[in-house]
Parts: C-alpha cells; structure tokens; sequence
DNA sequence: CCTCCATCGGCACGCATCGTGCCGATGGAA
DNA sequence: TTCCATCGGCACGATGCGTGCCGATGGAGG
C-alpha cells in the first residue's frame, strides 16, 4: 500500500501518506458525505490519477485511511481480571469507534462493502477479525488461569462480545457506554465465569 | 377491468404496490447493485416523478420494500421449551434474511443508512427494535415460567441475542447456520438458565 | 551540473444517477 | 361527457465515476 521495493518511489510515499490524512480529514469535518475520490483530490490539490494510482478505488482509500489510524487499538494486557481488562479495552476502542475520524470512515466502508462482498471479506478480515482475535487471545489466556470454565467455545464467546458492541455502533442508535459493556460482561461472565453468579469480582 | 394487455395505466394504490414488487424484483436479480430510482422506473415503465410523489428518496422506497416482505416475520409461539422456541425462530429469519429478496433490499438499507442518521434510526426502530422487542417477550414469558433466572436484565439479553445474529448477516461473512444458532443458546442458556448443567444453581 | 522521464496537477470526456421542471396524454370520478 | 389529478416521457443542471491526454516538475543517473 506504501511503496514497491522495486521501483523508487519519488515523491510517491510522503503523497501516499498526505492522502490518507486528507481523507481523514474530510471524513472528520463532513462525515461519510463529501467521502469521494473527487472530493478527496480537490482538497489535496491533486488530480484524480495520484489516488487512483495507489488505490483501486475509493473502498480501497477508506480501507487503507482505516488502517492508518487504528492500528490494533486492542491492546490486551493482563492487568487486572479478565472482565477489568476486557471493559477497560471494550470502552477505549468504543471512545475510538465513535470519535471523528474513525467512526465516519467505518460508516462510509461498510456502506460501501455493502455492493461489494470482496470488500466486504477484506474488511471483515482486516479488522472484525482482528479484533475478535485478540479478544479470544485475552479470554483463552483467562480460561488457562482458571478464570472461564473449561469447557467453553471460546472462539464463538469472542465473536458474541465483538458481534454486540459492533451492532451497537453500527447497526443501532444506542451508544456504546458503561452500561451497555457492563451488561455485556455480566452476561458473558455469568455463562462462562468459575465464580459464582452473585459474586462480583474487580 | 383494466385488465387490457396493451397497456394497463394503473393509478393510485395500484401503481404503488408494483413499485414495491418492482424494487424487490430488481433485488432479487441484480442485488445491491442496480438499485436505483432510475433503474426502477425503467424498469416498471414509469416517470421517476410517480416515484418521487410516493418515496421522498430511494432509501425510503428501500424501507418500504422491506416492510413489503419482511411481515414480522417472528412469531414466538410458546411450542417448546424457550431454547427451542429461540432456536425455531431464529433459524427461520435467518433463512429469510439471506435469501434473495430480502438480502439484497436489507444490504442496501444499511449501506444507505450509514449517510443519513434519520433512515439509520428509522431502520433501527422499524426492524432491528421490532426483532428485538419480539424476542424479549419470548424470554420475558421464559423468566416467568423459571426458565430462566430471576435477576436477569432481559432487554440487554435480546439484544446480545439478536445483535450477535445480525452481525453475523451484516457484517461479517460468516453465515448464520445451525451451529452459530446452537452457539448463541448455548452462551444465553448457560448465562440465564435454571438448569445449568455442572453447576449447582442457589 | 545537466539531462531524462516518471510522476505530477489540470482539464476534459462519456457515462451514470440524482432530484426537478415541463408537457401532452390518459383515465377515473362527477 | 367533462374535468383534472395523475401519468409517461423528456430534458435539464449538478455531481461523481474512471479514463485519456496534456505540459510542467523535480529527483535520479550521468
């Protein structure tokens, strides 16, 4: 996405990145309307062929303007139990998701992965994926501590804690905040929790 | 009898119920694709302003189309235990969701309401809430008959329950089968049944 | 320091859709 | 039979798409 080690890029890379942070721009001032490859060059004060000769088209610019700023924002550590640190990730990447640049980027993606199911793969790979994946890594390391029980489908647990807050964000009007993450991991805790039900650790 | 082969000028009432048959028509044979005013007025043989007295945009169309269809299609009866009965109807929506009609009109909804937060609230009450709020009364009347335990937050339970199935539909690209039903039960049972099978309830 | 040429900005095209305006035809109700 | 709301058809300006062509520019190779 950034430059081919084969030919030298000139003055490609340091436009390449210009781009990416226009197109941030314009997503943060006017949201997902005004997000169009036209739009894009004009503010950058660039013809049309500087972007689409980096980016097949403007799917592939909001992909890559996505990537550019959530850069795996999951960051499990295991700090506290595993609900103290899903809630703690949970709600950072929620402020993340529905603050400026991100949040109207993700809308303008998934409305355009809507017409095209490879762009809709990529971006389930790229970043639901992802996230799920570290959510299973953090409640797979709890399940070894002892804190899920044993027998768990840990794998379809992640996806049900990612699935919930992604539907609240992108799919409803309700927003994604203490409560509702609350709710979440009393639900999942309660499901999957060796403590009793009841009993409310961290 | 305005039943001439020739051309049947319809009016009214009449005209708009095509429209509707039209749009959906168009969904099931060229997808999200191909979904525009233009291309349902040509296709129905009619001024784009017989659409426009009717629908102030496309998504509104969309909305109705969607409607047209999708007559509340969840009906809890109290056949079974409530894991049956939420396993019934889910698997049964599920197959109307990514069938083609009903596939296609939903897809475009959502990608047209990423641009517009009016549709994407109106979507959100006319569908998703609905859905929801049908599937909370199944598991209300579940929490009366002990089957489910007593100090649960059911709202927020419906709606982990729905959402996880139309993340699955909407965003990702996994599909909603059998084992992705079993797996949601599985979690809700286990976080909110009475018989919990392993661990000793009171 | 100079030459070369890949990349650049700018402009224009053909196509498509949007939402609106206008016109003459049509057909259901009075 | 008359009337007029609704209709189909056409055209418009605006916008975005993806592409083609131009002359300018500036970094790399000599």
């Amino acid at each position: 996405m950034t430059d081919t080690p084969a030919t030298p890029r000139r003055r490609g890379a340091a436009r390449t990145e210009e781009l990416l942070r226009v197109t941030l721009d314009l997503a943060a001032e006017a949201g997902y309307a005004g997000l169009s490859v036209e739009a894009v060059a004009r503010r950058a004060g660039v013809g049309k062929h500087t972007i689409y000769r980096r980016w097949p088209s403007m799917a592939a610019l909001l992909l890559d303007a996505l990537s550019f700023v959530w850069v795996s924002d999951l960051d499990y550590r295991d700090a506290g139990g595993v609900r103290a640190d899903l809630r703690e990730q949970f709600l950072r990447s929620s402020r993340a998701l529905s603050s400026p640049p991100i949040g109207p980027v993700y809308r303008a993606v998934i409305a355009e992965a809507q017409a095209d199911s490879t762009l809709r793969a990529t971006l389930h790979e790229r970043f639901l994926v992802t996230v799920e994946r570290s959510t299973l890594d953090r409640i797979t390391r709890a399940q070894r501590a002892g804190e899920l029980v044993a027998e768990t489908n840990l794998e379809f647990a992640a996806e049900v804690l990612c699935g919930t807050l992604y539907y609240r964000h992108l799919l409803s009007t309700r927003p994604v905040d203490e409560s509702a993450v609350d709710g979440l991991l009393d639900m999942f805790m309660a499901a999957y929790g060796t403590s009793r039900p009841g009993d409310v650790p961290d």
